[in-house]
DNA sequence: AGTATAAATACAATCGGTTGCATTATATAT
DNA sequence: ATATATAATGCAACCGATTGTATTTATACT
């Protein structure tokens, strides 16, 4: 009868007479260890039933394996599939993840960045809340050299590298299709400017308008959280103004859904009195009817590259090239929200 | 100029002419050292900007502050919303968690098992993956006496608690919601059976029948995925149906929704040919078109007790009571996608 | 003052890998 | 056979907090 206690590389040193230095660099296949002395390593470790103590081991090499990631929120399908894709990269390259929200507060972001600094991990990526406008939490992370990644909806600091879609163009092709639909007065609703991510969607906007001969209208972009009481002040705008707009582009599918919503319950008919392009393609873009145009966004892939591009670093011992920043594809998806017949 | 090196307690006790064992006991308050000691000691450490070595510390104590949580994943509002429950209670009671998804996959449920284990996590949370039937993987937990707890998607191991919602009473809500809206002939979308949450809402879809005086009719229930295939499949199914049914409980709302909208494409009046109920309130359930009746699955407040209960066990010393289950309401939402006018 | 008792602090071993350097075994060259 | 290079292994300190036990200091009681 095995007793309870845990088995270590001095126990496996026992059992095969060797040094516990040994088994510790033949379980990790360092060079200068005979392949046979590792395979027997190997094989009494799992015949022991061995697991390695991450703690000994971090305390050691100073090292967690651990990457935190920091999100405004859980609730998109969007934010989903970037998880999903962090995971998987993380895992292959046995890394874990530890997830927390900001909720949209920059102070509750501040002290996930210390609780995960205190817990030492390897890196951090992080999507920025809604009012972070103060980044100094970040600062000691710099200090340190802990590496920093900013996805989505990033910021543009010297030492980081930034993984992100080019806002910009989105913006430019979702108005841009439509104007080609013929819309002539189209509302913006968008988030808190200081988002480079919509500034610069908003950028793109203003420059559709200028390509197409348009003036640009203050009055047509409101800013807000993105949420479903985006969508009906919003629409409670639009029913109000005196030359109503005749298209919307919205910064993300849960505002031009509830909008469009709000828009039809009051008699308006989508596209033909008012066409709509969301950003994001959730799910529930495919279910509003009629079907929400929208820009796809690709949160998998988008999750995958962060990681990979922050584990790549971190296995390097060079830490140069951190700074580069990655933009990802994001195309329009046409449907019906947004198709008139001509 | 200090230099970056991180100070240990070695350093603060150097600091104040003690010995590090005072520190240590100091920093976390206890009751053999003297008070002014103590605040000295939390002073010092505070100026010399100590963080405590969590490996170190882990490495002694035996203990991670760590839990694991393993979902199916992490695509659904409910299941973020569990998180974000159980993430506010973790934190508040400093602890971390690690999630990871088993993409409905046993074989990923397993390796995510064993990687936490390794990680020697304090205690895990689990809902199960679709296809889970060989539950071994879970039996080296609690072999070596680590808590295992699971919500919604639950298995009934002896030294287990449970935490999850009434699910045969709610299935017999929705049918009963349904048959009293006059219908005569309801078809059941359900996921796999060896899920009690699923074989329970059949059971009370079952009851309502019978307590109507109508007859079980083994055709009307259709075993899937739960995914948008699952609803468009159902649909046509119905379609094809020689005595088509007239309401539809599904067990969620995606395939709600996705069979909703399929019936609808074909001609079919929602809720006047067929009404429907969905289960979880999905925020896309108030966007279909009628809405969608569904039950209310709190999964915050889901998320919040099941982290609770496994944090007071493992704050506890008496490891007793961690066997009963925890059954939280979950109540019918009624709306136009079930209301006929009678 | 002298002893019993309690309170506060210190000592030192411990947790289990990791790693620079020293040492021994083996292979190659002369 | 001897010298030299190289491969393989071992030694021992180290990472930093924790904790049982011993020791010192303060307080109380005859």
């Amino acid at each position: 009868m095995k007793s309870n206690k845990e088995v270590t590389i001095y126990d496996i040193a026992a059992e095969l007479n060797i040094s516990a230095a040994t088994v510790s660099r033949g379980l990790k296949d360092h060079p200068s260890i005979n392949k046979k002395t590792k395979k027997r390593i190997r094989e009494t470790a799992l015949e022991m039933g061995y697991r390695s103590n991450t703690f000994a081991s971090n305390l050691r090499s100073k090292r967690t394996n651990t990457i935190g990631v920091i999100i405004p929120r859980l609730n998109s399908n969007f934010m989903s599939a970037v998880l999903s894709g962090m995971e998987k990269v993380a895992n292959e390259a046995s890394y874990n993840l530890i997830i927390s929200q900001s909720l949209e507060s920059a102070q509750k972001e501040a002290l996930n960045v210390q609780t995960m600094f205190n817990n030492r991990v390897d890196g951090i990526m992080v999507s920025l809340a809604y009012d972070t406008t103060d980044t100094s939490h970040f600062e000691l992370l710099l200090k340190k050299g802990i590496p920093l990644l900013f996805f989505d909806r990033v910021l543009e600091l010297p030492q980081c590298t930034c993984v992100m879609i080019d806002n910009r163009k989105a913006g430019y092709e979702a108005t841009k299709h439509l104007l080609e639909q013929g819309c002539k007065n189209i509302f913006h609703i968008t988030g808190q400017l200081t988002r480079t991510v919509y500034a610069e969607r908003l950028s793109g906007y203003k420059s559709a308008l200028q390509d197409f001969g348009l003036e640009y209208n203050e009055a047509n972009v409101l800013i807000t959280r993105l949420d479903e009481k985006a969508g009906t002040d919003a629409a409670e705008k639009i029913m109000a103004m005196s030359s109503r707009p005749d298209g919307v582009f919205a910064s993300n599918d849960t505002s031009a859904v509830s909008c469009m919503s709000a828009l039809k319950r009051s008699g308006l008919r989508i596209p033909e009195d008012v066409a709509f392009v969301g950003f994001n393609n959730d799910p529930i873009s495919r279910v509003i009817e009629p079907n929400l145009s929208t820009i796809n966004y690709p949160g998998f892939e988008m999750g995958q590259i962060a990681a990979q591009k922050l584990i790549n670093h971190l296995n390097t011992e060079n830490h140069i090239n951190m700074t580069d920043s990655i933009i990802l594809k994001a195309e329009l998806i046409s449907r019906a929200s947004s198709r008139r017949t001509l």
